[in-house]
DNA sequence: GCCTCCTTTCTACGCTCCGTAGAACGACTT
DNA sequence: AAGTCGTTCTACGGAGCGTAGAAAGGAGGC
C-alpha cells in the first residue's frame, strides 16, 4: 500500500472525520492552520485518488470521500506489516505480548465473538 | 519509526536473516543479485545506523547487527499504525476480523498464555 | 619505515515523491 | 457577456534514497 506525507495524510484524517462527502474549499478551510491555497488541497487530492485513497463524485463542486474507513486502512496496514515479515507467529507473539492489558481483554473477547468455539 | 527504501530493506532482510554480525563485503555478495558496489553498501548501512536499525563493532573489518529482531520490528509498526489510528479498539475488531482462523486459535492462545486472569 | 591493498568515510548526482501553487481552462449567475 | 468560483495542468524546490567515485585510514609484507 502506498504510503502518505504529512499534509496527505491531515487531508485523510478530515476525510474520515468527517461523515459523508467533503468539498475541497471545506478541506481548505478545515486546513486553515496551514494556509493552503485551494489548488495545493486539489493537487493532494488527485495524488490521494491516484494512491486508490480518495473517489470523488461528478457533482459541480466535487465532493471527495475516503474509499476505505480509517480503521480498515489502519487494520490493512497492520496485515500488510505483518505479512511481509517472515515468521508471522513470532510478529504476532510479539504483537500481543505489547499490547495493554485492556486491549488484551478486548482481543480476547473480539477472538471469541469471531470464532466462539475457541480450540 | 523511519521508513525504509528497498535497497534498505533489502539489506534489512540480509542482516536478520544471518544469525551474528556481518560484515559489508558479506552483504554485498548476499546482495549479488544487484551487482553493487561495496561503497553502495557502506551508504546504505550508515543511513541504516542514522536511522537507528543497524550498529557496528569497531573491529576491523567492520561487522554490522540490526538493532532489533524481525519480529520486534514488525510488532513494532504494527503498534506504531495501532497508536497513529483513532480508534485502537475499531482498528483492533477490524484487524482480528482479518486474520485466518489458524492465527485466530494462535492468538487466543498467546492472549491467554499471556494473562490468563481474563476477569 | 614505506608500499600496497583493503576498508571506511566523504561527497555528489540523478530520480522520485511530496508540499506548494500559478496559469489556464471550464461552468454557473446575473 | 462578463465576472466569479471551481477544476485541471504544469512546475518548482526540498528531501529521501539508490548509486558510486574520490579521498583518507589502517594492517601486513618487504
Amino acid at each position: 500500500m502506498a504510503s502518505l506525507g504529512d499534509l496527505e495524510r491531515a487531508v485523510m484524517d478530515r476525510l474520515w472525520a468527517a461523515d459523508g462527502a467533503v468539498a475541497a474549499t471545506e478541506l481548505r478551510d478545515a486546513l486553515a492552520g496551514r494556509g493552503l491555497a485551494l489548488t495545493t488541497v486539489h493537487t493532494v487530492l488527485s495524488r490521494l485518488e491516484g494512491k486508490g485513497f480518495v473517489a470523488h463524485d461528478d457533482a459541480r463542486p466535487r465532493r471527495f470521500r475516503p474509499t476505505a474507513s480509517r480503521e480498515q486502512h489502519a487494520a490493512e496496514l497492520m496485515h500488510e506489516v505483518l505479512g511481509r515479515s517472515g515468521d508471522r507467529q513470532a510478529v504476532l507473539a510479539r504483537f500481543v505480548g505489547g499490547v495493554d492489558p485492556e486491549e488484551a481483554r478486548l482481543l480476547r473477547q473480539l477472538l471469541s465473538e469471531t470464532a466462539p468455539d475457541a480450540r
